[in-house]
DNA sequence: ATCGTTCCGATACAGTGTATCGACCAGTAC
DNA sequence: GTACTGGTCGATACACTGTATCGGAACGAT
């Protein structure tokens, strides 16, 4: 930016060098950016793929220019975060459409976001969008008693994290796998089966053999559906 | 090991050196020597604090030696997990009985190890002492329908697992900001006081303000008693 | 004694987050 | 025009990470 224009590169005078095509102003740099740049490499790669340095170069910056921006890489995945709680938009009349709608919301958005699987739950959402969400939800509350707002919200939003982190690490696993032999039985199969031989987990062998298994997406509504029942029974009493 | 004595240090013969006093065998490595070791540093400093050469440090041995023990870090990661599972032994005689067990054990199991909130619910569990859990609990549900565990305890553990990350994090939160002012009013206070100042979430500041707080205990046990409440509304149907 | 074979672990490599500080800039005074 | 100054920016450096590689030592067989 400051720097003078010395690059008569091979002798040619300005009047018959062509003018740089592609390098228009580059965008000024903001936290905006940095961002949308730190989560397009961990929708591709991993949360394991945002390193400063990539994200640096995605932008066409050197590294500690970031560091104008943020003041750690901690900093950085917060952001990514509050960004990605930007997207979590609960709808619904009654509280029970909208506790719903937010556990339905926040898993739909761990879908397109694996890597927001390992972050949540992992340090308090105090950004903007994520208030954001509270404050959508606590608003679609209004009739509830003052007091059993939080812990409402709480036990929804606890749930949620714990079921998502599952739903995720179990698909990784079967990625890992299941994309080398087709079925996931690969190694977990095989593995339960030889464990369950061993005869010192009966209880547990047939449960995993005997009982029907659920798919994800049912598995996730069956456990909401307890958490809402039980909401609604305490607070209708 | 296989080294031969060369080391006549200064000259000194055999005779006239002292034997070397804290130089015992060094107990023979081990998985479990290794893990215990992790699990010391992470305890004691954090997750981070974890490296396979700080590991190898505390058991004086040369980095590279783990690798005959564990194929990577990650390995190293779910020994340590499946470790702090040996320590949650869940007990009771109805069904409720075991899961609110369960539940406790798991929130007593990480906050003795915090380090266990971050990895909780990040991969699959199926080290034996996880298994050995999950025997218990499904063993002492005997006389629930069998298609019905499953759901059971994955909501109990999924609530389990984002109420405990939850809270672990407010703790460390506090940690951070408390310890240098007392309170934790430190940041966070001001923060969400000049925030709600703004007007934009109006809903939510009422809530933080007025609503009665309850402390961890408090809300951890009413969220589990919601969940414990809505599963025994759909199994007694 | 010599040759394979095996296996251990020192070294090396590619990468990380970030502290430091020299270089360079605009602005001011003369 | 020149000299100085105050402040900012980012190249370099540092300490550290997980782990691939492969020279060489140890051992069994010939």
């Amino acid at each position: 930016m400051y720097r003078p224009m010395r690059c008569t590169v091979s002798g040619m005078l300005v009047w018959e060098r062509p003018e740089p095509l592609n390098r228009p102003v580059p965008a000024p740099l903001s936290r905006e950016r940095i961002v949308r740049a730190a989560i397009q490499l961990a929708d591709a790669d991993g949360l394991d793929a945002v390193s400063l340095r990539k994200v640096a170069t995605v932008l066409d910056v050197r590294p500690m220019r970031l560091y104008g921006y943020i003041a750690s890489k901690e900093e950085l995945l917060d952001l990514m975060v509050d960004a990605a709680h930007a997207e979590i938009r609960p709808v619904g009349n009654s509280w029970r459409e909208v506790l719903r709608s937010l556990a339905e919301a926040t898993r739909h958005a761990a879908h397109e976001h694996e890597w927001l699987a390992d972050l949540l739950g992992g340090r308090p959402q105090l950004g903007p969008h994520a208030l954001a969400s509270g404050e959508t939800v606590v608003a679609a509350l209004g009739d509830v008693d003052l007091d059993a707002i939080m812990p409402m919200v709480a036990a929804v939003n606890a749930y949620v994290i714990g079921a998502v982190r599952r739903e995720i690490a179990e698909r990784r696993a079967e990625r890992a796998t299941g994309m080398d032999e087709k079925r996931w039985q690969a190694s977990l199969g095989p593995y339960l089966e030889r464990t369950f031989a061993t005869g010192r987990f009966p209880a547990l062998a047939t449960v995993v053999r005997d009982a029907a298994h659920l798919d994800a997406d049912h598995t996730f509504r069956i456990g909401l559906d307890f958490l809402l029942d039980g909401i609604e029974a305490r607070i209708s009493r």
